[in-house]
DNA sequence: ATGGTTGTGGAACAA
C-alpha cells in the first residue's frame, strides 16, 4: 500500500508560472501535478523543466492561447483519454490510469461568461451542458476515480465571501449549483475538500486579480474541487489548500489544492 | 463604485 500525493492547480500559463511550480515541488514535493489552463501548445510545452524536476511521465492536451490542461507524474502513467464535454474543440479534459489502476481525471470546466443567462449568454449554457455531459459519463463510471480541477462553481455558502452578494454572479447561481449537485449525485462522487474541512469552516481556491490587495475583504471563493468515487473515501489521508501561493512572486489568481491518498 | 487585472500574441478574447 502505497500514499500519492497530488496536486491540482490552475496556473493561468504554465510558462510564465513555471518559477511557481519549482516552488512548490521544493515545499511539497508532490508525485503527480494536474495543470489548468496551461495556455500553451503541446509542442511549445516546457518539457525539460518538468524532466528536471522529476516529471518523467507527462500527458498534455494543449491548444494555441486558451485552456489547456496537463498531467506532469513520477509514477508511471498509461492511457490517455480526452473528452470533449463542451463539443467544440476546446482543450479542457484529461484522463490517466495510475499503476494501482485507479483513474485520475483533470479537468477544466468552462467559466462560463459574465452573465447568468443562457439565451443572452452562450457561454453560461455551454459551461451547463459541459456538466450535463459529465453528468451522463459519471452514470457510466465502473472504476475508482479521482477527479481534480477547475470546476468554476462555488457551491456552498461558506465557499464564497458572500453568500448573499454573489447569487446572481456566474460560479454561485442556484442553477449552476444545482446542475453540480447532478453531477456529483450521478456517481455518488466524494467532495473531499469538505470532507476534510467541513463547512461552515471557510476554504477558497480563487481571489480575483482585479483587486489591488486580494486579502483585502478577503474576497474568495471555491471554485477549485477534488471529487473521489464512493469507495475511495476511506482512502484519503490528507487535504489543503496553499493559500499562501497567492501572494508568491506574479501569482496565479487560483492556489494548489494538495490531497494524499492510499493508492 | 457596475470598475478593476492578467495572459496570449500581437487584436481580441477568455477568465
Amino acid at each position: 500500500m502505497s500514499t500519492l500525493k497530488f496536486v491540482s492547480w490552475n496556473i493561468n500559463s504554465v510558462r510564465i508560472r513555471l518559477h511557481l511550480i519549482e516552488q512548490l515541488v521544493m515545499a511539497e514535493d508532490p508525485d503527480i501535478i494536474c495543470l489548468q489552463e496551461t495556455k500553451v501548445r503541446d509542442s511549445q510545452f516546457p518539457h525539460e523543466a518538468f524532466e528536471g524536476m522529476g516529471y518523467k511521465y507527462r500527458i498534455l492536451n494543449g491548444q494555441p492561447m486558451h485552456h489547456g490542461v496537463a498531467i506532469v507524474s513520477r509514477v508511471p502513467l498509461t492511457e490517455d483519454r480526452r473528452h470533449d464535454w463542451q463539443d467544440n474543440g476546446e482543450a479542457r479534459h484529461i484522463g490517466v490510469r495510475l499503476p494501482s489502476g485507479l483513474l485520475l481525471e483533470n479537468v477544466y470546466i468552462p467559466a462560463g461568461g459574465d452573465v447568468p443567462d443562457r439565451e443572452e449568454n452562450p457561454k453560461f449554457g455551454q459551461k451547463l451542458d459541459f456538466y450535463e455531459r459529465m453528468t451522463k459519463w459519471s452514470e457510466t463510471l465502473d472504476t475508482p476515480t479521482i477527479m481534480m480541477g477547475d470546476f468554476n462553481i462555488a457551491p456552498l455558502e461558506s465557499d464564497v465571501w458572500s453568500h448573499k452578494q454573489l447569487l446572481k454572479v456566474v460560479s454561485h447561481t442556484p442553477i449552476e449549483v444545482d446542475t453540480m449537485k447532478r453531477l456529483q449525485d450521478a456517481h455518488g462522487w466524494v467532495d473531499v475538500g469538505r470532507l476534510m474541512i467541513p463547512a461552515p469552516e471557510r476554504l477558497y481556491t480563487w481571489w480575483s486579480y482585479r483587486a489591488k490587495d486580494w486579502t483585502k475583504g478577503d474576497r474568495g471563493r471555491r471554485l477549485d474541487h477534488v471529487w473521489v468515487s464512493p469507495e475511495l473515501r476511506s482512502k484519503i489521508r490528507a487535504h489543503r489548500v496553499l493559500e499562501p501561493a497567492r501572494s508568491w512572486e506574479k501569482p496565479s489568481d487560483h492556489i494548489p489544492l494538495i490531497t494524499e491518498m492510499e493508492v
